[in-house]
DNA sequence: TTCAAAATCACCCTAAAGTATGACAGGGAA
DNA sequence: TTCCCTGTCATACTTTAGGGTGATTTTGAA
C-alpha cells in the first residue's frame, strides 16, 4: 500500500514536471515568435493534458474503494458446549433418551443410570436400544463418539 | 453493484446530453456573432470538460480496486490435542494400551480392536483389562471419559 | 376429549465385555 | 546372563450390553 502510494506520488511529480519543462519551452517558443499561429491549439493541448490529469486525480481520490470481504477463521477456544437442538430434533432424540445419553457418556453402566433416574434395567435398556438406533450405531461408546461430534453432549 | 453501475451510466448519459445541448447553444450563439469574442474560451472549456471526464473513465477503468481487507471471526474449535506424556508414563500405560484406548474411544469394539491391530481378541481383553486396572476404572466408557479428561486423548 | 408419542416395565435370548489365571517369547537394563 | 516388562495368546467363567417383542401408563398437543 505504501509503495502503491509513493510510485503514484512520483508519478504526478514526473508529470508535474514534465509540464513545467513544456510549459517554459513553449512560453520561450512564444517568444520568439514562431508559433504564435498554433498558440490555440498548444493551449488546448495543455488543457486537455491537464484536466485529463485533474479526471484521474479525482477519479482516485473520490471513488470509493471496492470492498473485499475475506473470512479468514481466527482460531477461538470456544470450550462453552451448546446443545444443538435442532439435530436433536432432527434425530428425533426425545428428552429422556438424551438425559440416558448423557450419563453413558459419564462412563455409568445401565444398572447405575437405572439407580440415577429411579427406574428400571429394563427401562434404561430400552431407552438405550432406541438411542442406538436413532444414533444409527450399534454400541454404546459408538453413541458416545457420535454424540460428541454432533454436539448433542460436551 | 449494479446500481450503482447503473448510477454512474445514467451520470454519464446526463452529461454527454448536457454537453450536447451546450454544444446547439453555442453553435447557435455562433451564427448569431455574439460569442465570436469568446470562441476560444468556450472551445477551451469544453476540453478541459471533456478531457476531465476522459481522465475520470481511464481512471475508474484502468485504477485497481482498492481492497479492504475485512478479517471476520469464525469460531473454530481449535483445541488440538497434546498428549500428556507425563500424565501417561506416571499411570504406567505402555504404547499398545494407549493404542487400545484410543481404539476403544473411536466406540470399536474388541473384536474390531483386534482386527485393526491384528492380534487375537483375547490380547485385546487383556490389554484393556490392564488399562482399566491403570486408569482405576471398571468399563470402557469409564476408561475413556477418563482418558478424556487427563488429555490421554482428544 | 381423543390420540399418538413418550415413558415405563418385563421376559428371553445372544453377543460383547470384563475378570482371573496361566503361559511363552522377545528386548533391554542391571 | 539374569530378570523384569511388554506383548502375545488361551481357557474358563461372570457380568453387562444389546436385540426383539409385547404390554401398560403418562402426557402433551390437536
Amino acid at each position: 500500500m505504501a509503495t502503491t502510494h509513493l510510485a503514484k506520488y512520483r508519478s504526478v511529480i514526473l508529470y508535474s514536471m514534465s509540464l513545467a519543462v513544456l510549459l517554459l519551452l513553449l512560453k520561450w517558443l512564444e517568444w520568439r515568435f514562431i508559433i504564435v499561429d498554433y498558440a490555440f491549439e498548444i493551449y488546448a493541448g495543455f488543457v486537455a493534458v491537464i484536466f485529463t490529469g485533474l479526471g484521474v486525480w479525482l477519479a482516485l481520490k473520490l471513488s470509493r474503494p471496492k470492498t473485499i470481504t475475506i473470512e479468514k477463521e481466527v482460531l477461538v477456544n470456544s470450550n462453552e458446549f451448546v446443545l444443538d437442538e435442532g439435530r436433536l430434533t432432527k434425530l428425533g432424540l426425545s428428552r429422556r433418551e438424551l438425559e440416558v445419553l448423557q450419563l453413558m457418556a459419564r462412563g455409568l453402566s445401565n444398572q447405575q443410570i437405572a439407580e440415577e433416574l429411579f427406574v428400571s434395567l429394563n427401562t434404561i435398556k430400552t431407552h438405550s436400544s432406541k438411542v442406538f438406533e436413532k444414533l444409527e450405531v450399534q454400541r454404546r461408546t459408538q453413541a458416545i463418539e457420535k454424540a460428541k461430534r454432533l454436539s448433542l453432549i460436551p
